[in-house]
DNA sequence: CAATCATGCTCCATCGGTTGAGCAGAAGCT
DNA sequence: AGCTTCTGCTCAACCGATGGAGCATGATTG
């Protein structure tokens, strides 16, 4: 449409105050009052074209055509905040994550992204360090941005995000950790750890001689998954009859320091270990690459949760692979069923063997 | 504050019209309408009280007290939406990203996010992908935010967004990849890469002889960074007198699957391998895993950008580590100068050696 | 004692989009 | 012709926070 086609102006220049014709060409984004003018309509019926709902308040084709042509040449963007303001869902989903620095919370953030917006939701992630000052400063500003619902992954205290939830009528989900006032989605941790701790037992059995307790590190131990992969390990050697002294059970954090510290101060660490994080791994094998070559050789470790590269380290003879797409898809069938308060749902893990 | 020390209603029930008192204990979020009607004062004094321009606005100490008092009583959160609208700046900060799967991206954003946290910012972050059509929309969302500063990571077509924002009258900087409408701060590609390929050739030449050419592969020839570090790599190979055939330059993609396909279907590989990411670095090892060992024991690599697994990896002989926080300084410092059109700010990468 | 100033608040328009209500004109029906 | 119904639009209130303007007091000054 060129400017000459432009019918009479019902919405003259004095309409809103302070905004001159002259305002549409500036750097200004363009509202739909401009464009209204623009087309010589009215707010209400570029709206509503805009928004999808044109149909339903009777606006003509051709009218709906006209304003869609001028939105595109003038740039148009809606106004998120205004359009939130006004309606009573905001279609925004948030996230709490804890880190961004292994492929496991990476793999959540990019899935998690991608199934909201093909949901028609928008997603807003954000990272809150593991430290639970920032979860719930992180919650907060969720619930400034109006967000429909808030997944807390990871979260240390998921029922303190809850209960400043919900007294804003907003529900939430706890995934990866579980909390005890929302749904909870999380891996079977006691299952895989089970399982690689049996594929590290019998990698030692097999490279030095069965009977020796692995030793278990990193996470800790006021953490649910932590706790249940602990049982998972000690289940394992129960049923090889080996019992694990106290001092192999080393839940310090998962910091890497932490973890090559204790190890470099270890008077004789065993050959086999279960590894419970990635970055607790990357603390494992900088202390093995400071062993002499024959005694690093003596080593067997596998971790919970999986690196393309850490799987290909030679002394690792598993990796335990949480399962990113079925933990998201349950997520988002229990977001749009509304389930609340205490239930909980665990997700196999995948066993990532050598390929060797 | 108990109840009946409430002061005089000066704000009726049906000043605003549905809100009954005893929506004040309902689900729903307070507003500032809410507090002012339980403080007994207006909504004007709450917000300044909240938002801290009280003291300008001359209200006293004991009624701002009671204020706050009654705003962390209730869970009061401002709803930003709200207050962007009516505000000329929104103090969000928007980042796109292509990718959470790797640990240069993944720092990217956990440091985004605590600087502009630091400089009392919203940081708001999406990924794209690599897919340009999902970066235009992403930049459209940003837009919607009301985002007052776009930073464009990655992007592989910059200047669109540029021009999109810049219509919006919203400035973005183009971060890791540079464009020609905005500043562009980047790691000095060349250098790395001609450092990384000169520690790879004298790797190959310590333990196999000199005079032969490395392979380079990963990344599109269109890509900026791709193109100077072919460059970078080509200059190595000059300084030293070897020249390089065209069939060794293999730039189709960042895609690990490709590179394997490509090394599996290729002749003869040579002993020496510059990877130009380490996402294509997952399809080199995995390639390398299908050698027989003797054969995989005659490679050597190094790859642009570094992971802790990947740098431990027996072949692996150099990684080039950007530098998040240079960059990162530098993003934050160009976008409070305000500075806008086509500059471009090189920052020096690090080059991580094996540590044994 | 009047004039001036400082103090401590409130009023009201406003940001941009949404939505229920309503209105004019055309078409259809009896 | 008189009635209803349908079509295609507009009006005006509203969401919650903000900030300029303004209005009572009480204190200070000439």
């Amino acid at each position: 449409m060129i400017a000459s086609e432009i019918e009479a102006c019902q919405y003259g220049d004095e309409q809103r105050k302070g905004r001159a014709v002259s305002d549409t060409n500036s750097s200004k984004r363009p509202t739909i009052y401009d464009l209204a003018e623009l087309v010589g309509t009215s707010p209400t019926a570029v709206s509503s074209v805009l928004n999808g709902s044109w149909k339903k308040r009777r606006i003509s084709q051709k009218l709906a055509d006209r304003v869609l042509k001028a939105a595109q040449e003038h740039g148009y963007t809606v106004n998120i905040q205004a359009s939130v303001l006004r309606r009573d869902r905001s279609n925004i989903v948030g996230m709490i994550l804890p880190k961004y620095d292994n492929r496991f919370f990476g793999a959540m953030a990019e899935q998690f992204e991608t199934r909201a917006r093909e949901a028609g939701l928008f997603p807003v992630i954000t990272c809150t360090q593991r430290d639970p000052a920032l979860e719930l400063q992180a919650a907060r500003e969720m619930l400034s941005y109006q967000v429909d619902y808030l997944i807390c992954t990871g979260a240390t205290d998921p029922d303190q995000i809850t209960d400043l939830c919900r007294a804003a009528g907003v529900k939430t989900l706890n995934l990866d950790l579980p909390g005890t006032k929302a749904p909870s989605i999380l891996s079977d941790n006691f299952t895989a750890a089970r399982d690689l701790t049996r594929v590290i037992l019998d990698a030692c059995e097999r490279d030095f001689g069965g009977g020796a307790p692995l030793m278990f590190i990193g996470g800790r131990s006021d953490d649910h998954n932590t706790r249940e992969r602990r049982h998972g390990f000690l289940e394992a050697h129960k049923e090889r009859g080996i019992s694990v002294p106290d001092h192999l059970m080393i839940t310090n954090g998962y910091a890497p320091e932490k973890a090559r510290e204790t190890l470099l101060k270890m008077a004789d660490v065993p050959n086999g270990i279960f590894v419970n994080s990635t970055i607790t791994l990357e603390g494992v094998v900088f202390w093995l690459r400071s062993l002499a070559p024959e005694r690093a050789a003596q080593i067997r470790y596998g971790s919970f949760d999986w690196d393309p590269f850490g799987a290909l380290l030679p002394q690792n003879v598993g990796m335990v692979r949480q399962d990113v797409s079925a933990l998201l898809d349950l997520t988002f069938r229990t977001m749009k069923d509304g389930t609340e308060g205490n239930t909980m749902q665990l997700v196999p893990c995948q066993l990532e063997m050598p390929t060797v």
